[in-house]
DNA sequence: TATGAAAGAACCTGGCC
DNA sequence: GGCCAGGTTCTTTCATA
């Protein structure tokens, strides 16, 4: 599907307030409210928007540590079956294949430094890994999916917009 | 601040669906509208709820390749010194300082492997920056910021609530 | 095919108990 | 925390370019 410029300010917005209301967004992008509402509808249709969630301060709930963990697999375990056996565990909220000496790179929270290492060891029990090296996050620097540093939405690259129709 | 069930049940439902109406949620919490409202107020006044925003499909906006790098810095490089230098490249959306041999580690997002390539050797550029050591993303197992692969709010570890009051 | 205007329904918001 | 009322927003329909 084709996004035009209209569709990624929207998008914009939106990445920045998801309880914007249709008219504010309109007239930030130049529409009318309902021009706005027909176009979020068709963004969520085609799967571009797939949907709108809450920022949480993970501190605020417990989650006060982070870690990376590097995955090295049996020969020739499947991309999917890591990812079975990883979905089970919640405290993983990342994870993807990688291409270097490791084979999946996994980002974990947890409530405390030794919560890591209880997950890391149950991780670590699955029958295809082989072994683990994991890294606990110090400080975070950046912390943006979709969103700058600065607070803009990241929605082209360079702010030019190589994608717009 | 102290999150009792109703706070934590809240944030889940609005981590889900960041557009749901305070009726819906007081439904599936117990509680009246406007008692959600006024919950959510105070979840947005002391920080635990940072804001609200859509989830987009990188892929959509044409973010297809991702890579993570691994930063080796200077003798003494300050995070804070790191941070302000990584927030100048947008393509950058999260970095964090790290135990273990790197330094900091990066998540970037690009339009293709050569935009990749063009950030790393942007970033390698920083008088800071000693060397990198980057992976590119093959296949993307796990994306739940506070959301289990399953769907459901992350909001206490093992389904569990040791943070409630 | 996409837009703006309009109207009734649904929702938000703040005051009151 | 619940209830209620007035103002706002959503959602659909319709006419138009």
């Amino acid at each position: 599907m084709e996004l035009d410029r209209l569709d990624r300010d929207i998008i914009g917005a939106l990445v920045e307030d998801a309880r914007a209301t249709y008219a504010e967004i309109g007239q930030r992008v130049g529409l009318s409210a309902s021009a706005v509402k027909r176009r979020v509808d068709r963004l969520r249709e085609t799967g571009a928007i797939t949907g709108f969630t809450a920022r949480v301060e993970p501190a605020a709930l417990g989650w006060t540590t982070e870690a990376y963990v590097e995955l090295f697999c049996a020969g020739k375990t499947s991309p999917s079956e890591i990812g079975v056996a990883i979905g089970r565990h919640p405290e993983v909220v990342s994870a993807c294949t990688i291409t270097g000496e490791a084979d999946a790179l996994l980002h974990i929270r947890a409530t405390d430094v030794r919560h890591v290492e209880r997950v890391i060891e149950r991780i670590a029990s699955e029958p295809f890994v082989v072994r683990t090296k994991s890294s606990i996050v110090l400080s975070r620097l950046i912390e943006a999916p979709l969103m700058t540093s600065r607070g803009e939405p990241f929605i082209a690259p360079h702010n030019e917009s190589p994608f717009i129709a």
